[in-house]
DNA sequence: ATCCATGCAAAGGCTTTGCATTCAA
DNA sequence: TTGAATGCAAAGCCTTTGCATGGAT
């Protein structure tokens, strides 16, 4: 599995070890399938993929556990795309992005536009609260659907 | 309760018949209490709410029900702000809008921004999806909490 | 009298937790 | 050897479904 974006998996290994976790076989291999996917996975992808990947199986509590650890190090960003699950991703430092919805085939794409990011930024200034995080969903029907 | 809103219960009613619904207690009970709600419910709030307002009780299956119906008559609009439940709101014509939710007390506040607005219409002309919805949440701590 | 609307309880699906085992240090 | 990491199974939530009862027309 190549690595075609910037060296996530290396970055969550080393502050997994910097927070005092041990290493282990099955955070590897989650590590590693994220890091080559693009887009936001479920904890039932990230598994299935692994079982395909011929990669050591790993348990379903297991891949949430470190999920969860992984989004408190806030490695991993969770997503909600209201489909009655939770998906994640790597949290890279660059590539901030937002997310399309086919309502047909339910297939997720990411997408990025600066002016909607200066939008969502100056409203959070005039904000009474102390907005730290926002997402964005666009739903609709793909082009393949259509 | 007072309607301080446009009369969407009152148009709500109107749609159910039209498409064929009877009337029952449970619905308008439903409707009547989202209509007195500014912000979007949880079925378990409403399922309380309900209970508090010495209104007749209604089951929960009910309750999931009669938004359903809601839903699929574009009456009702179901929101997932990723806490793990569905959130359900007046789709009233006027006050489109989006929310903010804080992390530490899990309140959700309204708001609406017509920069935002335009964002999100220019990318989704823009774009290979046939967009036709869409849904910002703004996450961080409000007011009360800091 | 008919048949939808409703409530209760059971079933489903995703996620978390408990506990025994395995493995890194 | 010690305690964290892992897997399996059971438990928890939210939501949906099945079925019998009640209510609107």
């Amino acid at each position: 599995m190549t690595h075609t974006h910037a060296p996530w998996a290396g970055h969550a290994t080393e502050e997994l070890a910097r927070a005092g976790y041990r290493r282990g076989g099955a955070r590897a291999a989650v590590i590693e399938l994220l890091d080559g996917q693009g887009c936001a996975l479920s904890a039932f992808e990230i598994e299935a993929a692994l079982a395909d990947a011929g990669a050591r199986t790993v348990g379903r509590a297991s891949v949430y556990r470190i999920l969860e650890e992984l989004e408190a190090l806030g490695l991993v960003t969770r997503l909600d795309l209201g489909q009655g699950l939770a998906r994640f991703e790597p949290a890279r430092s660059e590539g901030h992005h937002h997310h399309m919805i086919c309502r047909r085939c339910g297939d997720v794409l990411p997408f990025e536009d600066a002016g909607l990011e200066r939008s969502i930024e100056r409203l959070s200034r005039h904000s009474s609260f102390a907005v730290d995080d926002h997402d964005v969903v666009l739903r609709g029907v793909c082009v393949a659907c259509r």
